[in-house]
DNA sequence: CGGTACTCCTGAAGGC
DNA sequence: TGCCTTCAGGAGTACC
């Protein structure tokens, strides 16, 4: 389940990889994902130099040097394989999308599930998409810290664990860090947005910079030996505190003294894992 | 306009 | 063993 910390090792092993190599070939293997592919797709990116990655919340971001930008969204099982030059390709049933670069690397995009978004879009323009322009603070940006935490929460009257998964409020956190980083700030995930107190606030802004950087940090030790393993980038080895641990007993650092069970409830349909004695 | 429920999709996992 | 049901979830849309 890709969320900002997964996209952004995508695009770190992408930068390692495709940055600065020219696209020759693109072969578009569906009419769709989530939404259409880009009629324009294959014109768009063929024959162009990748001349920047970057991230922008859950979306990677090829900038192309015909000012075009290929926009890639992994929806929860999209993944992404870049090969060595010239290793000889087999394509499988849910592989979508596919780039040939002059290095003679392939980059696949994979996803089952077919939640993933790929496009083309002008890069600037980009940020008026409808699909960007309502997205919040970078996280991990200067754009986003307590003080504005605290006055978005003051605004809303759901529980918190929506408001963190609400990509408006702040961008990039996903049902998985929504949970981490609750957990780490010792707030229950049931709580009422504008009831959060400022010093809450700043715990829990802390948490959200930790967890996610934390994550970043992992998914970077895992990308330094990406060549000894199959290409796939942005799924590494987590160790989450609740997050997928119902009924398991609580880390031995927990406020609970490792005593308690990991929880778990359904906020708008969303699992929530918490621990009731540390989170109030 | 804020909040919530529903929708898309397919593979994995669990029940019988 | 095999069929069926349920669950996973990002983000748009419909609706109150």
């Amino acid at each position: 389940m890709p969320e900002l910390p997964e996209v952004e090792t995508v695009c770190r092993g992408l930068q390692q990889t495709i940055e600065r190599d020219t696209i020759i070939h693109t072969n578009v293997r569906r009419a769709d994902l989530r939404i259409p592919f880009t009629p324009t797709l294959a014109a768009d990116t063929q024959n162009q130099k990748v001349q920047t990655i970057r991230r922008r919340s859950k979306y990677a971001l090829l900038d192309l040097a015909n000012g075009k930008t290929l926009v890639i969204h992994l929806g929860m099982s999209g993944r992404v394989l870049v090969t060595e030059p010239d290793q000889p390709i087999t394509l499988e049933k849910h592989d979508h999308f596919v780039l040939k670069f002059e290095s003679g690397r392939h980059m696949i995009y994979t996803d089952a599930r077919r939640f993933g978004m790929i496009f083309s879009h002008d890069t600037q323009t980009l940020n008026d998409h409808k699909l960007f322009t309502n997205i919040g603070p970078e996280p991990l940006s200067n754009h986003f810290n307590s003080d504005f935490l605290f006055k978005a929460l003051q605004k809303r009257k759901s529980n918190i664990k929506a408001a963190l998964l609400d990509q408006k409020l702040v961008a990039g956190i996903g049902n998985i860090y929504a949970s981490e980083a609750l957990y780490e700030a010792g707030i229950h995930p049931q709580r009422i947005s504008n009831t959060i107190t400022q010093d809450e606030c700043a715990s829990l802004y802390r948490s959200v910079c930790d967890v996610l950087s934390r994550a970043i940090d992992a998914g970077g030790s895992s990308l330094k030996d990406y060549k000894h393993a199959d290409g796939n980038m942005g799924y590494f080895q987590h160790n989450f505190a609740v997050y997928g641990r119902e009924d398991e007993q609580c880390r031995a650092n927990c406020a609970c003294g490792g005593k308690g069970r990991v929880q778990k409830i359904v906020q708008s349909g969303r699992s929530t894992y918490f621990c009731a004695t540390k989170q109030v």
